[in-house]
RNA sequence: GGAGAGUUGGCAGAGUGGUCGAAUGCGGCAGUCUUGAAAACUGUUGAGGGUCACACCUCCAGGGGUUCGAAUCCCUUACUCUCCGCCA
């Protein structure tokens, strides 16, 4: 959620940036600064109102204590009007205020400057790109069909005891899940985040938090008896660890890391590119999240970047960096580089990983802030990341480093599975 | 599922109708002392709105009520804890 003073303060900027999203917000943000002009009117109207009958009351309570009652019931009569002056106002900035909350939950992060312009996915920017492609045998198959081969995954059972898009892994294929959560827990932990074990049900004031609520709750697979949400992704319920903190300065950044379920329920098309573990409602990642302060997100960006390019080179996979256009971006996000694993036997690139700064657009929500040096409360800034998700990076492993032998285990992660070979 | 007790500032924890935005402790900040640090001592320190700055207003879990006046009394919702039952 965007701030209003920053509204009122940059509104020119805010609109031609957020025109690279597509979104003309000239309405909206008018709509918003004549509709906090209005609560501060009310609210200074309802100011007056409560200090006279503040004053009053204090009159009456002493005209009581030296008894002189007649006095007093007569001041009592005058507080009858103000307070029906003071509830009428008092209601008309209940409205105006969830009016202005209305309208600001409406509207998306501003991109920040690098954002490029465009309408999706096409328009993103390709920023850095390595590893050699494969050249692969003849009969190199897609995962789906190695799985099947190697019985790595069984699909068809996952359907029987749930439904699509829930697959059961099997013998070699779990242990290799097994072997990349640990293998990513252990990078990130290394290179300084807390390990965090977190609940996969959340409630209704987290999700707000992060923003998948109000607008997206249908993506998320709600608990109707407890009302509970299963998490889309560790990102919600550890960046809600902090919400409502009021930390100190040196306890910046705060730097978490943990592996969690994700599921979602991702209603939309199904097909060629649904196949597999291409898009599951259930699927397994690692996620890294950082609380940082405001002067120093960006380069904490960079530094996310930098990790995940670590672990995929480790990885030995070929992948690229995407900076999101503007019509790519997530609601929540400044800046967001996505990356993308190719899968030689799809002949597509998979995306892997999504590492953003949402900038104070979630702490606004949280009300997660830090008190500086000189003594202010202002609003930290939350990064977070997958370091990773699994499914792809399983395609990905699967389709490039197969051989007519059988499937080779990228070195890195032998010592993690206790065999180099599936065949 | 049954019974009871709670929810107060960054944290812990007093406060049962006006003098309470709130004792005290911890933590934070500043200073004294010290070569420096620690300890000790002194001072200071809740949040939001509003203002050029004051003034002023709001906030003691959320909502409603009683009262001239509510952290305090009443109703209600949520959550937490303890005991019992069930259970991994």
């Amino acid at each position: 959620m965007l701030q209003v003073q920053e509204i009122r303060e940059n509104k020119e900027a805010y609109i031609t940036a957020l025109k690279k999203r597509g979104i003309d917000a000239n309405e909206v943000l008018n709509a918003v600064i004549k509709a906090d002009e209005q609560r501060r009117t009310t609210q200074a109207q309802l100011d007056e109102t409560l200090a006279e009958s503040n004053t009053l009351s204090k009159e009456i309570g002493n005209l009581f204590k030296s008894g002189r009652a007649a006095e007093a019931n007569v001041l009592k009569e005058k507080t009858t009007v103000l307070k029906e002056a003071s509830k009428t106002l008092s209601d008309d900035l209940n409205n105006t205020a969830e009016e202005l909350q209305k309208l600001l939950y409406t509207i998306p992060n501003i991109p920040n400057t690098l954002v490029p312009a465009g309408t999706d996915e096409n328009d993103n920017k390709e920023t850095f790109r390595e590893g050699d492609i494969p050249v692969l045998a003849d009969g190199a198959m897609p995962h789906w069909e190695l799985a099947k081969k190697y019985d790595l995954i069984d699909f068809e059972l996952g359907v029987k005891i749930t439904g699509a898009g829930f697959p059961v892994y099997k013998g070699k294929g779990a242990r290799l899940q097994r072997a990349l959560i640990a293998y990513f827990l252990d990078k990130n932990t290394s290179a300084g985040y807390t390990e965090y074990q977190v609940p996969h049900l959340v409630n209704e004031a987290s999700g707000f938090g992060t923003g998948q609520l109000p607008d997206k709750e249908g993506q998320m697979y709600h608990v109707g008896v407890d009302d509970l949400y299963l998490i889309p992704t560790a990102e919600v319920p550890v960046t809600n660890m902090f919400r409502g903190d009021l930390v100190n300065e040196s306890d910046l950044p705060i730097t978490c890391t943990g592996y969690t379920p994700c599921f979602r329920r991702e209603a939309g098309s199904y097909g060629a590119h649904v196949r597999g573990l291409n898009r599951l409602h259930q699927f397994d990642k690692v996620e890294i999240v950082r609380i940082e302060h405001p002067d120093n997100s960006y380069k904490a960006l960079d530094g996310m970047v930098d990790h995940v390019v670590e672990i995929l080179r480790e990885l030995e996979l070929p992948f690229r960096i995407l900076r999101l256009c503007g019509g790519d971006l997530g609601f929540t996000a400044a800046l967001t580089y996505d990356f993308e694993v190719f899968s030689t036997a799809q002949d597509r690139w998979l995306e892997i990983s999504s590492v953003s700064n949402f900038e104070a657009f979630q702490a606004n929500r949280l009300k997660l802030r830090f008190k500086d040096s000189d003594g202010n409360n202002r609003l930290a800034h939350t990064l977070n990341g997958s370091s990773l998700a699994l499914p792809r990076v399983l395609a990905g492993i699967l389709e490039n480093y197969q051989t007519p032998e059988g499937i080779k285990i990228p070195k890195v992660l032998v010592p993690y599975c206790g065999f180099d070979m599936i065949s």
